[in-house]
DNA sequence: CTGGATGCAAACTCTTTGCATGCAT
DNA sequence: ATGCATGCAAAGAGTTTGCATCCAG
């Protein structure tokens, strides 16, 4: 995907709330959506220093966020506490090595939908579901 | 499950490893697993401020941590997040309030065999699975 | 113009670390 | 007696907040 259609989706999203599509705006989601990999807030706001070095912390984390409610880029946590942001919003699961945090993609269809109607029958809104599995990497496996 | 059979299950636990039994020790794991709900650790400090002035937070996380390496408690993170605690060892799955944090566990059973094995010929050694449903509770969905 | 977005810095929360003391074994 | 566990305090990481300035619409 090149960064002209991605700049649409973007605008898109931002125009239908209302809001203004700026620089830093741009190039997080760039960014992130380029990328095709698991970023957190630090590594997005390092990564991009070069580019645009007036860039601050507090920009990127709010950026993500809004992102992330416009559904562009979905928020999610690793077992170690750490925040990420991924850049795939479609249905997809994970792994996690416990040891060193590293995150992997894993494309298997999951039957959740059972999961989904308990929850719903306790009241819940459900919007997604996403299994993580916790374990070890290959180099961490030693 | 009374605090006896609780009490000698850390005990057993420790001894395999050659640890010590000590106040702090028995008096978080009881609170942890007697209470039958998912806890963070400063919840647990609080809580046993009355019980173990003395107690310190260090201890509380250090302690928590042990737990989870004996396998009496399980160490888990919400996606708003915070570190939990979860009494229950057995596999289970979650939904969580993306507004106010709330968790609630969902009792049904979920085939995650094909994923693991993905992440295994990926090359990971996979401990557990879990599955993470997000949205909104009863009360934030108003 | 005007208010929403930014940048800066400081505050904050949660968690970990270092070290001297104390206690389980 | 021995050294693991504790408590204290301080540091640390990651994230959020407040406010003046700036700029997209």
């Amino acid at each position: 995907m090149d960064s002209g259609l991605l700049d649409r989706e973007l605008i898109a999203g931002l125009r239908a709330r209302g809001q203004r599509v700026t620089l830093p705006r741009l190039l997080v989601h760039r960014h992130v959506r380029g990328a095709q990999r698991h970023v957190t807030a630090e590594q997005v706001y390092a990564e991009l220093a070069d580019e645009l070095p007036s860039l601050s912390p507090a920009t990127v984390y709010s950026t993500l966020d809004l992102l992330d409610e416009l559904g562009l880029v979905r928020r999610m946590n690793t077992p170690r506490g750490a925040i990420m942001y991924d850049s795939r919003v479609d249905d997809h699961h994970h792994v996690i090595c416990r040891q060193c945090g590293r995150m992997q993609d894993v494309d298997v269809a999951i039957d959740t939908r059972a999961a989904e109607r308990a929850a719903r029958s306790a009241g819940f809104e459900v919007a997604h579901a996403q299994l993580t599995l916790n374990g070890l990497c290959p180099d961490c496996a030693t």
